[in-house]
RNA sequence: GCGGCUGUGGUGAAGUGGUUAACACACCGGAUUGUGGCUCCGGCAUUCGUGGGUUCAAGUCCCAUCAGUCGCCCCA
């Protein structure tokens, strides 16, 4: 049997919960003003190696690169930053008479990397942009957007991790302490900060091994290499957030694996036991280069990204309460006639809005019984030889357990009647019927 | 890229080298010639991820391989 790629899953019983964090996604959105906005799945494999940078895990082992037939390198998309920046240059969306620009995504990335709990080679992001302000009150917006839909989606324990790294230069400085800092203790600290010290020393700071190491607590921090109006940037956005009513926590050692970013940056977590350590359910910052480095007009943007995937762990996690599945009616049918004859009855109830199934397979009436019960049928409408001579059949309501003789004429109003009184079994709203 | 664990019907699983692969749920049929959910009866794996090996004998032991899963790295 061909069986699906590794890394990959198909979504069947959960997709409720997808739909679910769809919908608050587009609720959210608008609330706050965000646009949708759709990108290919594939670029051109220089847009992340611009962007993402040259050197870091997702671009240098992880991406899925192919030539296609025109000898055009393509990859498929890691992270959806990099193709809405390339989107904003190429339609010239900065020129739009509406500013800043905010846009929201929804969709696969795909890494190639080993899966685990919370983590696939073809994942799902929803992420948010806002190009065009620099202002500290656009990066408070971008945290109470995420933190918002957190609370639309009812899941709790949330923490969200706030620092900044500065401008480029700051950024450089900082790196720069920091070799020198880790240098003279290079030999008693672990395997991979050795690493960490060559390809990224920001890493060191959130390493869990090393956390209680003596050169930890001395290390320089990174506000101590923020120029001043970084300083009070970070400072209006912790305001902010307070204005908002945002819970932070400032976390010095928060430093983010994406090299576009600058000043703020932001993780929103989960408790581990949830998550382990992919308890990151959303990360983000600000990018005020970004824009520019892809051949734009200079721009100062700021944005997030949330993984679906660890969201969904959480909605199980936290009993997200689903609607059930259920029909309207299930149309029982003994024999051929029967058949034919239930096929316009059927067609009819569902041109008038009803939920309606029946039988393909000639089962039993006993298991036809049982497939309207797996169905969760509320009525379910019985039709042999004998109801089509008559032209009218027993309609069982499953839920008060009556039945009642309707002819084929009056089913479809004698149905809506029943849905429609007092005992409303509406689903999709709150009505609960007159009588509450 | 590295390490741990797992792989038996549609599903969950028992099986500790010996003949016919438990049990439960689901599903199908019947008892009930047209009324589900309860009850009873019956059916449902020529074979244990795949390939090779050891043995008189392998679901069980060994090797390889594939897949899944969890962790590390990294990330959403």
């Amino acid at each position: 049997m061909i069986r699906r790629m590794k890394g990959t899953y198909d979504i069947t019983d959960d997709i409720g919960y997808y739909k679910a964090i769809e919908k608050q996604i587009e609720r959210v959105s608008k609330l706050f003003n965000f646009k949708e906005i759709r990108t290919p799945h594939f670029e051109a494999r220089e847009l992340f190696h611009r962007s993402v940078g040259e050197d870091t895990d997702i671009v240098s082992k992880e991406t899925y690169d192919f030539e296609d037939r025109g000898g055009r390198i393509n990859t498929l998309r890691p992270e959806g930053t990099a193709g809405i920046v390339r989107a904003f240059n190429e339609n010239k969306l900065y020129a739009s008479n509406i500013s800043p620009q905010k846009y929201y995504y929804y969709g696969s990335m795909f890494r190639y990397e080993r899966p685990q709990k919370g983590r696939f080679r073809e994942f799902r992001q929803f992420g948010a942009e806002s190009f065009g302000s620099n202002h500290p009150s656009m990066d408070a917006e971008i945290i109470a957007y995420a933190a918002t839909l957190l609370k639309a989606l009812k899941i709790k324990d949330i923490t969200v991790h706030l620092n900044s790294l500065g401008d480029k230069t700051s950024k450089a400085n900082f790196e720069k302490a920091l070799k020198a800092h880790f240098q003279p203790h290079l030999d008693s600290l672990c395997k991979d900060c050795k690493n960490r010290y060559e390809e990224n020393p920001l890493r060191i700071l959130d390493c869990k091994v090393d956390k209680n190491h003596e050169s930890m607590q001395s290390a320089p921090k990174t506000v101590d290499y923020l120029t001043d109006a970084d300083k009070a940037h970070f400072e209006s956005v912790q305001a902010y957030l307070k204005s908002a009513n945002i819970d932070v926590v400032v976390d010095h050692n928060l430093v983010r694996g994406l090299d576009y970013y600058t000043h703020t940056v932001f993780e929103i977590k989960v408790s581990e036991d949830l998550l382990g350590s992919q308890n990151a359910i959303c990360g983000g910052g600000r990018y005020n280069n970004l824009v520019e480095t892809l051949d734009g007009p200079p721009t100062p943007a700021v944005g997030f990204a949330f993984g679906v995937e660890r969201l969904v762990v959480a909605l199980k996690e936290n009993d997200y309460p689903l609607s059930e599945d259920y029909l309207h009616v299930y149309v029982l049918v003994m024999g051929e006639q029967a058949r034919l004859n239930a096929a316009w009855l059927i067609q009819r109830m569902r041109m008038g809005g009803l939920m309606v199934d029946t039988d393909y397979t000639e089962r039993s009436m006993k298991a036809q019984f049982k497939q309207s019960a797996n169905h969760n049928a509320r009525f379910v409408a019985i039709i042999g030889d004998k109801e089509v001579e008559e032209g009218a059949l027993n309609l069982k309501d499953q839920q008060l357990n009556t039945e009642e003789r309707v002819s084929f004429n009056d089913l479809y109003v004698t149905i809506v009647d029943k849905l429609t009184q007092k005992r409303s079994d509406c689903q999709d709203c709150d009505y609960k019927g007159e009588s509450q």
